[in-house]
RNA sequence: GCACCCGUAGCUCAGUUGGAUAGAGCGCUGCCCUCCGAAGGCAGAGGUCACACGUUCGAGUCGUGUCGGGUGCGCCA
């Protein structure tokens, strides 16, 4: 339950009340106004802009309407203050049994505690990691795989339907390089020394194991024939390899997507076709020349007379071609073909994770996602930045062309699939990532994963002491006295814990995951100061032998803690830890 | 040349969709274990939010321009 979200509600409603007794004129227009969290706590629990927002209409000056609706907010549930501040803001202020009521929901609701329905079903599909069917993930692509794979899974938390999906990039020259290293590799594995490989294949071990298990299942029948008769199969036989190499990669990472799309099936059906007709009925394909780009010119280049897509008419800067000069259909056709079928399919919700290399492709996408749906499907394309490799402050050297790269494996198996996936949203996805192999293994504070772990074990920590030390404690969180919650510090927690809904909302609906991971981390910190408080002044420790009321109460309050932090990793798709070694 | 992303404390970064006196971690200085896990906590110092205009009750946040860094720019995917 979003406790502001009612808040604003009940607010709403109240100055309605005001416009029909006539108090306020009976056109106002609510929209602007809103509830927030005051970074200053003198400033209330909650604070309204109502009267700032509504004062030109109310033709009344800001102080005087808050003090106004003020009256009326002061009769709302569980307020027991309601101030005008500043130039005209009003300040609210809960008593204690509210918070005993958030802090009641938390506990009950467990580690499930703020999911909602507010997504109310909307089909959102979700496109990530899709990298290229040529080898085993590395590094790089697990950050947009956790991106992606997170931003799902608070879609669903707050009531989307969402299908997480990969885009199989399985035509064009690649994978001919692709079947010819697979080739090579094979007459290998057959007994021939094929001699060095050729510049441009793919060098890597992995297509090792693949050459052998082709060969133990076709024998030397692709051997000593003409490319063109083994270059179509060889290259049907790695993809799907490489495809259960890269499935095998993103399940280590503890990821499962629904759908695999094919490029190759797409257009094999008469998608570009069917897209090309689509977008040729509302005028948008052209044949035309573009102007060469005007800073790094081609050597080569030369006017030539393309099939274009008017992209510029949806906030494209020029027109993009979908055929190629040899007649073939560019990767931008096969995109739009992918992105029309997702349409087709029914999504009200359409987002992409790329990495920020294709941020030149944004627009260009989003110009034919408009124009395809009329406007009415959302393309959200998030990119996502590099992320350096460290080992204890120093640069991991890799060399794609050497085949040297460190892979995804590598780096689950280094730290493991938790570390993994909690870094790499501890960082806006736009921005840079330094990921420390050797710093993200400390057990300090400079670790943010050990650190929101910590607060989670000393949570189970209390409740398992508590078992041992008063054995006929009865330990119902559900009906715990909460109202001997009286301390400052205790009722600041359960703040916390109960803005854990609205955060988790509002990192849905901007598509940010990276705020859930600095939540965490606040909600840790505060849980460890008031653990520390404990230390100087005894009466605030959890366990009160001689209180056991007191004791109930503030293990449910432990256990609210214990549940938002589980709540968070778990969509971080993050086991918590309950012990630390 | 054009487009997109970024510019906030010495360093690495948040900033609740435009709110009040801009925050955290690291580093620095000084403190806190007879005590539920000190693997932690408290306090202090540290700022022209790159710069300049503009929009309005109000701008780190929105608009325009400038500077600096990154990414990309027809027949690669």
């Amino acid at each position: 339950m979003n406790y502001v979200r009612s808040l604003r509600a009940a607010t709403v409603k109240a100055i309605e009340g005001l416009m029909a007794s006539g108090a306020l004129p009976p056109d106002l227009v609510l929209d602007a106004v809103a509830i927030d969290m005051p970074r200053d706590p003198s400033h209330g629990d909650v604070a309204t802009n109502a009267a700032l927002v509504l004062a030109k209409g109310a033709r009344k000056p800001p102080r005087e309407l808050a003090g106004i609706i003020a009256q009326a907010l002061r009769s709302l549930d569980g307020v027991v203050a309601a101030e005008v501040a500043g130039p005209g803001f009003i300040n609210l202020r809960f008593d204690d049994r509210f918070w005993h009521e958030r802090l009641h929901e938390a506990v009950a609701a467990g580690a499930g505690y703020g999911t909602a329905d507010v997504g109310a079903g909307t089909k959102v599909n979700v496109e990530y990691v899709s990298a290229n069917p040529t080898g085993p993930l590395h590094v790089g692509h697990a950050r947009g795989a956790v991106v992606g794979d997170v931003l799902a899974n608070m879609l669903a938390a707050v009531g989307n339907a969402v299908t997480r999906e990969y885009y199989i990039n399985d035509a064009g020259a690649q994978i001919d390089q692709l079947a010819r290293a697979l080739h090579w590799r094979y007459r290998e594995a057959a007994g021939e020394t094929p001699g060095p490989m050729p510049e441009g294949l793919y060098p890597g071990e992995y297509m090792v194991p693949v050459a052998h298990s082709l060969h133990a299942r076709d024998g030397g029948a692709w051997l000593g024939r003409p490319e063109a008769d083994w270059l179509g199969p060889l290259g049907d036989y790695a993809i799907a390899a490489m495809m259960d190499l890269i499935r095998d990669d993103l399940a280590v990472l503890g990821i499962h997507q629904d759908v695999f799309s094919s490029e190759r099936a797409g257009v094999a059906r008469g998608g570009v076709d069917a897209a090309l007709v689509a977008l040729d009925a509302k005028g948008l394909i052209y044949q035309g020349v573009l102007e060469p780009p005007k800073g790094s010119k081609p050597d080569d280049w030369e006017p030539r007379e393309q099939t274009l897509f008017r992209s510029t008419g949806f906030g494209d800067d020029v027109d993009r071609p979908i055929r190629k000069s040899d007649g073939s259909w560019t990767y931008f056709a096969g995109d739009i073909v992918y992105h029309l079928d997702k349409l087709n399919r029914g999504f009200d919700v359409l987002i992409d994770v790329w990495g920020a290399d294709h941020g030149g492709y944004v627009k260009r996408m989003q110009a034919a996602v408009k124009a395809l749906s009329d406007g009415r499907v959302p393309l959200d394309i998030k990119l996502c930045q590099l992320v350096n490799l460290l080992d204890n402050g120093q640069p991991v050297r890799m060399s794609k062309r050497a085949g040297t790269f460190v892979t995804l494996r590598d780096v689950v198996d280094a730290v493991g699939k938790d570390v993994v996936r909690f870094v790499m949203l501890t960082r806006r996805n736009d921005m840079h990532l330094d990921f420390d192999l050797t710093k993200v293994r400390e057990q300090s504070k400079d670790n943010p994963v050990f650190y929101v772990q910590y607060a989670h074990a000393r949570c189970c920590s209390v409740l398992r002491n508590a078992v041992e030390t008063m054995p006929d404690l009865v330990i119902d969180h559900g009906a715990a006295p909460l109202d001997r919650l009286v301390d400052a510090g205790e009722i600041a927690l359960i703040r916390m814990l109960a803005s854990w809904p609205r955060t988790l909302e509002g990192a849905a609906e901007s598509h940010e995951p990276h705020r859930l991971a600095y939540f965490l981390g606040e909600l840790a910190a505060a849980f460890h100061g008031h653990w520390n408080r404990g230390g100087d002044i005894p009466s605030l420790r959890f366990l009160v032998a001689e209180d056991r009321g007191l004791t109930q109460a503030r293990l449910a309050l432990v256990a609210g803690v214990r549940a938002v932090i589980a709540a968070g990793l778990g969509i971080f798709g993050v086991a918590p830890v309950e012990q630390l070694r």
